[in-house]
RNA sequence: GGGGGAAUGUCCCGAGUGGCAAAGGGGGGGGACUGUAAAUCCCCUGGCGUACGCCUUCGUAGGUUCGAGUCCUACUUCCCCCA
């Protein structure tokens, strides 16, 4: 087992090509037999996804994109839903037990994040189509005794106690119960059914998947001695030092209905001038040459590039003709100052505003606010703008009069969040 | 099994003599400066109310007290020592 950084290794196979030229690779169980693999045939590959929420994020995003690029250079891939691991939750990164989710909410948020994937990858039955399984399906056939023997015989507690996911939470003082001990023995189980059911010889994810990751890898070669590699990729931190995920006050979800095509095109135009380079390579299909070309720009003329990227990004996502929609919002209403319909809207009943509504209230409504307080707050520290009028006062009422001649109201919390008001 | 310590602002770390909405960081939000960038500086960061104010918070549940994060009892979880 090693963990090669994977930058003096020249791969002969597209696919690791361009996860290396991209930046994709942060360790690699064995570059080189993967390598081998994926250039004399298909190889097929998996990334799990817990369905803890209704949607990714872009936390998600880079093994998404892994996937993408591993279908279009030939290859097989599988989305792996947690609809069992979901039950156990996994203690990666985490300090206290979550609360455990029911049935029917798992199953919601499961259906709720698939409608991503079928935006990146395309599914089907043809050998490199994609294939979307959820853990559920064996996980919970298992029985107590028969896991033990079959799987738990596979694992050490010695071993385990070793794994950060489990170290950080002891170190910490923090109770680990045993059934989030147990995480770790079921997805290395996952590896080991997808290596049985569709040949999967790849398991992708986040460089904190790292010990998960080898554990289905051992679990598949010591069981039934068939080839197994796992592969990570780096955690993304913006140059600055911070998570990337969370941005205009909140965490960045890949669903529509939690961030808006508009908001969504936002977050990639404020990425820091020193990452630009890097997420064009890694959430763009711009050839590489482009990237380093828009990643060079001198100066201010960088915002170029953050458009190109928002761009690109948003395509992706949501479609050209949202992505467009969404920079040509943004254009009008940071360089022209002009009012856009494309802008996030929020509807209120218009007789209502005619009998006057008080600013919080609409801000908190807006999603510019977590409560009245706190919009009371915004206000009084003069981020608080009404059709670009500073408003102080958070209780100050709005009403049919402040209606700009487009029929809305614009409400802006700082410079970058905007919501229009509109009566119907 | 016996003994000693610990749990704090529902993001994290972390002070806290019985009068505390509770020090200080980090993170987050806003402002200034810029290029919708970074760095820097300033302000804010439990909820409700226009407001003197009211309500809810310090592991859980009780108790003592005019008053409890602070004292007592039980319980939960973690750490340390002895067995």
């Amino acid at each position: 087992m090693s963990e090669p950084t994977a930058t003096a290794f020249k791969p002969k196979s597209q696919f690791l090509q361009v996860l290396q030229e991209r930046g994709y690779i942060h360790q690699c169980t064995d570059l080189e037999a993967l390598d081998k693999a994926a250039s004399e045939g298909v190889v097929t590959a998996y990334v799990g996804y817990d369905c803890t929420a209704d949607s990714l994020h872009i936390g998600h995003l880079i093994s998404i994109m892994m996937l993408r690029w591993l279908q279009k250079t030939g290859h097989r891939p599988i989305t792996l839903m947690g609809g069992g691991t979901t039950k156990v939750g996994d203690p990666t990164d985490k300090d206290k037990q979550r609360p455990l989710l029911t049935d029917a909410q798992i199953a919601s948020n499961m259906a709720s994040i698939q409608t991503t994937f079928g935006k990146f990858l395309s599914f089907g039955a043809a050998p490199t189509d994609a294939v979307m399984v959820n853990n559920a399906d064996w996980l919970e056939k298992l029985g107590y005794v028969e896991f033990l023997r079959d799987y738990g015989v596979h694992f050490t507690i010695n071993r385990m106690l070793t794994f950060d996911s489990v170290k950080l939470r002891l170190e910490r003082e923090q109770p680990l119960t045993f059934l989030e001990f147990n995480y770790m023995l079921m997805q290395a189980t996952d590896y080991l059914e997808l290596s049985r059911r569709y040949g999967c010889v790849l398991q992708m994810g986040g460089s904190d998947q790292w010990g998960n990751i080898i554990n289905g890898v051992e679990l598949v070669r010591r069981v039934d001695a068939k080839p197994a590699y796992g592969l990570t990729t780096p955690l993304l931190m913006t140059s600055s030092g911070q998570k990337m995920g969370k941005s205009l006050g909140g965490a960045v979800w890949l669903n529509a209905d939690r961030l808006s095509p508009y908001d969504y095109w936002q977050v990639w135009r404020n990425t820091e001038d020193a990452d630009v380079g890097k997420f064009l390579r890694l959430f763009t299909e711009l050839p590489l040459e482009e990237c380093d070309r828009l990643a060079a720009l001198p100066g201010a003329q960088i915002n170029e590039a953050k458009k190109v990227l928002a761009d690109e990004a948003t395509t992706l996502l949501h479609g050209r003709e949202a992505a467009e929609a969404a920079r040509a919002a943004a254009d009008k209403a940071f360089e022209h100052g002009v009012l856009s319909e494309d802008l996030p809207t929020l509807e209120v009943d218009r007789a209502a505003l005619e009998a006057g509504i008080p600013v919080a209230n609409l801000v908190v409504d807006a999603g510019l606010a977590s409560s009245r307080s706190d919009a009371r707050r915004l206000a009084q520290g003069g981020g608080l703008r009404v059709n670009n009028d500073p408003v102080t006062d958070g209780a100050q009422l709005l009403s049919l009069s402040d209606l700009t001649p487009e029929g809305v109201i614009k409400l802006a919390a700082g410079k970058k969040k905007i919501v229009l008001i509109k009566p119907i």
